[in-house]
DNA sequence: AACGCGCCAGTAAACATTTACCCAAACAGC
DNA sequence: GCTGTTTGGGTAAATGTTTACTGGCGCGTT
């Protein structure tokens, strides 16, 4: 009753020794079911007591304790998000993405990274279901049978990339990789390029086997050959990508175009070809997959697919609130993937364009590619 | 007791509806306070009991419920984790590193990112404290205020990185940013530069400040004129470093030498030299700060000063715990710096080093830095 | 005027634990 | 053999919410 700044106390000036419902309800002379209701804004509440209830929430800097909340509800407001790598920097803007859409819808979130080691998974499967997630993404490309068993067993919806099994509960973000990777061979077959080579991801990946079809598919969409010595297996590092490029460099002929299931291994094969005295793009031109901001900087700055983290992190919070709350969740979301033209692309070598380009000391920005 | 399996029955034939404690106590044919103080490990329980009562846990698959738990005992098991910025990759790996401790430690991790706005850190903090935080680190480099107030007066232990306020509770990781700093100079000045710059970050942040000193002091130390136009303030993003690498390139002299406040930096350096034809190292030698794994790929690979992310990570968590646990909580947890020689670094321009260099047409990984 | 119904606030149970306190049994000392 | 002490398990309270149920009051209808 001894308040210094009447108005807008910052702090309230008699502490209550706890700072709970009770706190709130015996100041604004309400019972604490009437607090709880006003909090969840039953409708049922009368305004007045609204008003009165709000300003004793602000007059003691109250809220509520998420735990007592969790435990008699059910739910926890937590989201689970589970990726493989964290060194990918694909992957920290996912997380990042899939953070401020969670918050925005009042989620906080519970995140795991399995490095692709299925203990670290099922470690973190035995947390987010200790933690008692709401919902988890799966954000790992590949489906993992562990998850299956424990996670969807108890009925906690579920959101994964590409492919998921069939079941209610679950959603499955369909990535169209194809749409965007026959931007990128058209893009090169418009260049001139005939030869192209493709360096995959872990194949166990179905996201890496779905990149792969689509550049097949592409080919030969473009009328161009796939050339099975230019097919060459990375794991979607940039160790990989080095690896991948040795590989590429031992055989008798290179293509002169090379397009990469993820911008990491374009960037080690970047790395590795500049080792090699090979010049991007003159000698070879060079597509990644993700569109990672890196790429901009890179020497030369990298042609990439884009695949939008936004995009993503948003399809997914959508689908598991959808779940959770029961309100008309979709089997499938699609994801649309889309040609972004930067340097490392060019005309292949010994072309009248390569020569004629040549000729002109400074290149410019001038190659365009073509939408869609 | 219709049990298949009779062994190891993987799930137990007869599922009680609730999973709770008392299911525990029921099926070990004790009370649910021993099932709890077994599973708490307390020491008075009879080791007989204590293995009655651990079979029925793994008979039912039996594990707490986080949030009753947190509930009575007031202790959440979550850490809270605030970093600045998730584009730069250095984030993304101390945030690896110090989710990796923590669950080692039985902890979770809450993770905030600010992108240096105070509106997103005060939701943060929001955040942290409606979860109920045994402790917070502060990674985002640079005091926040708000947090100060908020969470310093709720008594959470906190975790500051450089520097911090003088409290109970609160610990200080203090980096050692001179020591690396030092052996970068020393190691240009070995291979004979003697004029050399320098990108600072954004002077706000202690760290920043605290980079460029250690480099001024570390000049001093070789005897070195450090130039004021050379100094060019930078923030710790590629943009920013582009942007001062322009500012470099319209003095009338370019020093032989730059170093960055931080990795990010150089690459931006890094590409706005390579776009304005500026070679590294023959041109310019260039040295980093962070030592992320991206330097490895750059062209040339970016010789850095390494701060170890596990070091930062470890101290971190340890400093929390021995906090939240009353275990000796130090004020100050030291972090030491080190130099990476990689490829970015050469014989200035022009010295017979350089020619003699140039001469051999293949260039060897024999520059090897100093230790100390 | 009386009855009924709807509206809305309050009471209390439930959620799954931890832990203070109590009490039974067992053992040792006299 | 009886009593005191120690060991260790059980009972119940407490944690801070949500929500089903209850009940009072006011208004409308017959």
């Amino acid at each position: 009753m001894a308040n210094r700044k009447t108005k807008t106390s910052r702090r309230a000036a008699q502490k209550p020794a706890r700072m709970d419902i009770h706190a709130v309800a015996k100041l604004a002379n309400v019972s604490i079911a009437t607090v709880s209701r006003t909090i969840n804004r039953v409708p049922t509440v009368n305004p007045k007591m609204a008003k009165r209830v709000w300003e004793a929430i602000r007059e003691l800097d109250y809220f509520p304790n998420t735990q007592a909340r969790a435990l008699v509800s059910g739910r926890s407001r937590l989201l689970g998000l589970i990726v493989s790598e964290i060194t990918n920097p694909f992957f920290p803007e996912l997380m990042q993405g899939f953070e401020d859409v969670a918050v925005e819808n009042g989620y906080e979130v519970l995140i795991g990274s399995t490095n692709y080691d299925p203990d670290r998974m099922s470690t973190c499967i035995r947390r987010m279901l200790e933690r008692k997630v709401d919902g988890v993404a799966v954000m790992t490309f590949g489906i993992e049978e562990p998850l299956l068993a424990q996670l969807a067993e108890r009925k906690i919806p579920l959101v994964f990339v590409d492919v998921g099994p069939e079941r209610p509960g679950i959603s499955v973000l369909k990535v169209d990789y194809h749409s965007g990777i026959r931007q990128g061979v058209q893009h090169l077959a418009a260049l001139g390029h005939r030869s192209i080579g493709f360096i995959t991801g872990p194949l166990r990946l179905h996201s890496a086997h779905s990149r792969l079809a689509a550049f097949e598919k592409s080919m030969q969409e473009c009328g161009l050959q796939v050339a099975g010595e230019w097919i060459v297996q990375g794991d979607h590092t940039m160790e990989g990508g080095m690896a991948a490029t040795d590989l590429l460099l031992s055989r008798k002929a290179l293509p002169t175009a090379v397009m990469c299931s993820n911008d990491m291994s374009a960037i080690g094969v970047l790395h590795k070809l500049h080792r090699s005295q090979v010049r991007v793009p003159d000698d070879l031109s060079l597509i990644g997959f993700d569109d990672i901001h890196l790429n901009e900087v890179m020497i030369p700055p990298l042609t990439s697919v884009q695949m939008s983290r936004t995009d993503l992190a948003r399809a997914a919070v959508s689908a598991l609130r959808a779940h959770i709350e029961g309100t008309s969740p979709q089997r499938e979301y699609g994801i649309s993937t889309q040609l972004v033209v930067r340097e490392s692309t060019g005309f292949p070598r010994g072309t009248m364009q390569h020569l004629r380009d040549k000729a002109r000391s400074q290149r410019g920005a001038g190659v365009s590619g073509l939408k869609k």
